[in-house]
RNA sequence: GGAGAAAUGGCAGAGUGGUCGAAUGCGGCAGUCUUGAAAACUGUUGAGGGUCACACCUCCGGGGGUUCGAAUCCCUCUUUCUCCGCCA
């Protein structure tokens, strides 16, 4: 959610974000915006004179008492009824225009950064780096859905019966490289300074708020209505939300974490052969990392995280490239997005594997997260996150990738984590 | 699941109808002293709205009510603690 201030004081700036975006009606929300923004502060100034005057009344009330001079008391009564008549009608009138602004803030987006390319969709997304020899692969070579059931790792269908389609099941040696992949992840995340927590996989409403899921994707996570708490559709929701209403020292950025958790996601309107295998999942594994840092330093950060992700795929001797997103591309809630996806040589096409972001001040201002400045005040600080990594796509990858005529070749790299050096 | 108690500033903790945004202690920050640090002493120290800046307004777990006036009384929800039961 952007600042009120911010649009009122910079209208020009945001309209030429919005238009990036391709965001529609934006003069006619962002105008919305500013005047029920007057229309709130007006109406504030109203309720507070009337509430001074109240109290002031009241006061003198309590004197009179004290100085026995009860007569004078029903005639100040008599004012203090009119004046809370008033009151109670301008709280409410109040309260509906701040409903109605905060609405309208929940549906404006964040502003892109300045670098991000103009575009309209992911086709005008633009390559940034590109690493790692797309193997050619040997006569027979096979996608990772068949590789699956060839070597009996993922069953598909089993998963099928026991929830439904995107809920596979992992098996034998699958389930280990799983397991192999996220000690992995962790262990390279602590490695370079993340702090791992393990944060609970149902969270509330608020924190769907704070990071902004909600109300905007309210549709793409599962929600539990009898005690109404949603399944987490990333870690980014409750890591972040530790956060939520805390206000810090300066002295404690960076704050870095790491979690390992399943992911929900609903995937309402996907279909297609995209969504084939491990392409889009119901439910699954990813690790993710979440920076909250000083402004002055988040893009700095972003840098890192990206360095960081890409450490990890070299490591893995995977093909990969990173996408810096078009403003049409981008997330509702970032400012700068980059995205890495994975070679998938039997499918020929790249698969997102990650998904690095600045939010900038954006959650920030939903979370109330801030710290105090070197002048004392508070200030908002800026968040980021990103994967490292998303499992099914980079088992994908790997299956597909390190497929040879003797079995899967696990990446030096994972050996010790999964005790095997080839999937037979 | 049953019974009882509680929720106040970064923390601890006072405050049972008016002068309480709130004593006191600890912590934080600034200063004095010191070569420096510690100790001691002095000052300062919640958040949000509003304003050019003040004024002013709101907030004592959330929501509602009583009252001219609520941290304080009432209702309700949530959470925590203790005891009992059940269970990993």
């Amino acid at each position: 959610m952007l600042q009120v201030a911010f649009i009122r004081e910079n209208r020009e700036t945001v309209l030429k974000g919005l238009a990036k975006r391709n965001f529609k009606n934006a003069v006619e929300m962002v105008d919305k915006t500013i005047l029920a923004d007057e229309e709130r502060r007006a109406i504030q100034t109203e309720l507070d004179a009337i509430l001074a005057e109240s109290n002031k009344l009241s006061k003198d009330i309590g004197d009179l008492f004290k100085s026995g001079e009860t007569q004078k008391v029903a005639i100040l009564k008599e004012k203090t009824v009119l004046l809370k008549d008033k009151s109670k009608e301008l709280t409410e009138n109040l309260q509906q225009k701040a409903n109605e602004l905060q609405e309208l803030l929940y549906l404006i987006p964040n502003i892109p950064n300045e670098i991000v390319p103009e575009g309209i969709s992911a086709e005008d997304n633009l390559n940034v780096f590109q690493e790692g020899e797309i193997p050619k692969l040997h006569e027979g070579a096979m996608p990772h859905w068949e590789l699956a059931k060839k070597y009996d790792i993922i069953d598909f269908e089993l998963g099928n019966k026991i929830s439904g389609a995107g809920f596979p099941v992992y098996k034998g040696k699958g389930a280990k490289l799983q397991r192999a992949l996220i000690n992995y992840f962790l262990d390279k995340n602590t490695a370079a300074g993340y702090d791992e927590v393990q944060v609970p996989h149902l969270v509330n409403e608020a924190s769907g708020f704070g990071t902004g899921q909600l109300p905007d994707k309210e549709g793409q996570m599962y929600h539990d209505a009898t005690d109404n708490l949603y399944l987490i559709p990333t870690a980014e929701v409750p890591v972040t939300n530790i956060y939520r209403d805390v206000i810090l020292k300066e002295t404690e950025f960076p704050i870095c974490k790491t979690a390992y958790t399943p992911c929900f996601r609903r995937e309402a309107g996907s279909y297609g052969a995209h969504v084939r295998g491990l392409n889009r999942l119901h439910q699954f594994d990813k690790v993710e990392i979440v920076r909250i840092e000083h402004p002055s330093n988040s893009y700095a950060a972003l840098n890192l995280m990206v360095n960081h992700v890409k450490g990890i795929l070299q490591e893995l001797k995977l093909p990969y490239r990173i996408l810096r997103l078009c403003g049409g591309d981008m997330g509702f809630t970032s400012a700068l997005t980059y995205d890495f996806e994975v070679f998938s040589t039997a499918q020929d096409r790249w698969l997102e594997i990650s998904s690095v972001s600045n939010f900038e001040t954006f959650q920030a201002n939903r979370l109330k997260l801030r710290f105090k400045n070197s002048e004392g005040k508070s200030e908002l600080a800026h968040t980021l996150n990103g994967s490292s990594l998303a499992l099914p796509r980079v088992l994908a990858g790997l299956l597909e990738n390190c497929q040879t005529p003797e079995g899967i070749k696990i990446p030096d790299a994972l050996i010790p984590y999964c005790g095997f050096e080839y999937i037979n």
